[in-house]
DNA sequence: ATGGTTGCGAGGCAA
């Protein structure tokens, strides 16, 4: 069984309702997951998305900030939705799809301006959220589990425009990578979107303050794909819908799609 | 080093 699965920043889903309902219409993945959706469970236009098929969803939302939903057009039923680093936000949720493959959906925090926990508790918070996810991960190892989401972090070179240019800003600074990296290796995931386009730029994220984002072309790889090994070989075809970033009034993070044959 | 833009919700905060 074939399944194709999609992540999207989509900063806002209520702004956003018919940006949503074009890529379900036009790429129609399996399952589709949302962060940012800045908005109230209740308030999700759940009725016009179920129209195109996805039927089922599971999500946790708080007013004006964060929010994360999965929409699938198989049967989905919740596991559990964390709260890391004891934020009280809604930055997680996860699911088990009738196929049997667990998904989980994060947001992890963007943890501020300067990357230093000793003057910006964001940063604090973000590096906790992550050893947190670490430690949860360690403790109860997953196994046919998908991973996705705004990670917040590029890890790789060529995860963003410049390097070196990057190295102390927050998103590409060391300890966040290796923060993150503890994650993977926790859970012991595999970084599909890599596995599938394993050399070049890639970029999932270009911000809403350079004039002309396409030509300056300074992004960065926030948002990710994971899979526990004993799926992540079923996986092909990964791809960011780059032009989604520049759809009438867009999100400033594009899709992130991988499929699976399992 | 700074400023640049957007969303939420009505002034600034978060990103």
């Amino acid at each position: 069984m074939t399944f194709t699965l999609a992540t999207w920043n989509i900063n806002s889903v209520r702004l956003r309702e018919a940006l949503v309902c074009r890529l379900m219409r036009d790429e129609a993945p399996d399952v589709l997951c949302l962060q940012e959706c800045k908005s109230p469970v209740e308030k999700i236009p759940m009725e016009q998305f179920r129209a195109l098929g996805y039927e089922h969803v599971v999500a946790r939302g708080q007013k004006g900030y964060n929010g994360v939903a999965i929409f699938s057009k198989m049967p989905i039923e919740e596991v559990r939705a964390g709260d890391y680093a004891g934020l009280g936000h809604a930055r997680h949720i996860a699911g088990r799809l009738a196929n049997g493959v667990t998904v989980h959906n994060f947001y992890v925090p963007a943890g501020g301006d300067v990357p230093d926990r000793a003057v910006n508790e964001k940063f604090g918070q973000k590096l906790d959220f992550l050893t947190h996810m670490r430690d949860d991960f360690a403790a109860n190892r997953p196994a046919r589990a998908i991973l996705v989401g705004d990670l917040n972090i590029a890890p790789r070179e060529d995860d963003v425009w410049n390097h070196k240019a990057l190295l102390k800003i927050v998103s590409h600074t060391p300890i966040e990578v290796e923060h993150l990296a503890q994650v993977m290796a926790a859970g012991d995931w595999v970084d599909v979107t890599r596995q599938d386009i394993p050399e070049g730029r890639l970029y999932s994220w270009w911000s809403y303050r350079s004039p002309d984002w396409d030509t300056a072309d300074k992004g960065r790889r926030l948002d990710h794909v994971w899979a526990t090994p004993d799926i992540a070989p079923a996986a092909r075809g990964s791809r960011i819908l780059r032009a989604v970033r520049g759809w009438e009034q867009p999100s400033d993070h594009a899709p992130v799609f991988a499929t699976f044959d399992l």
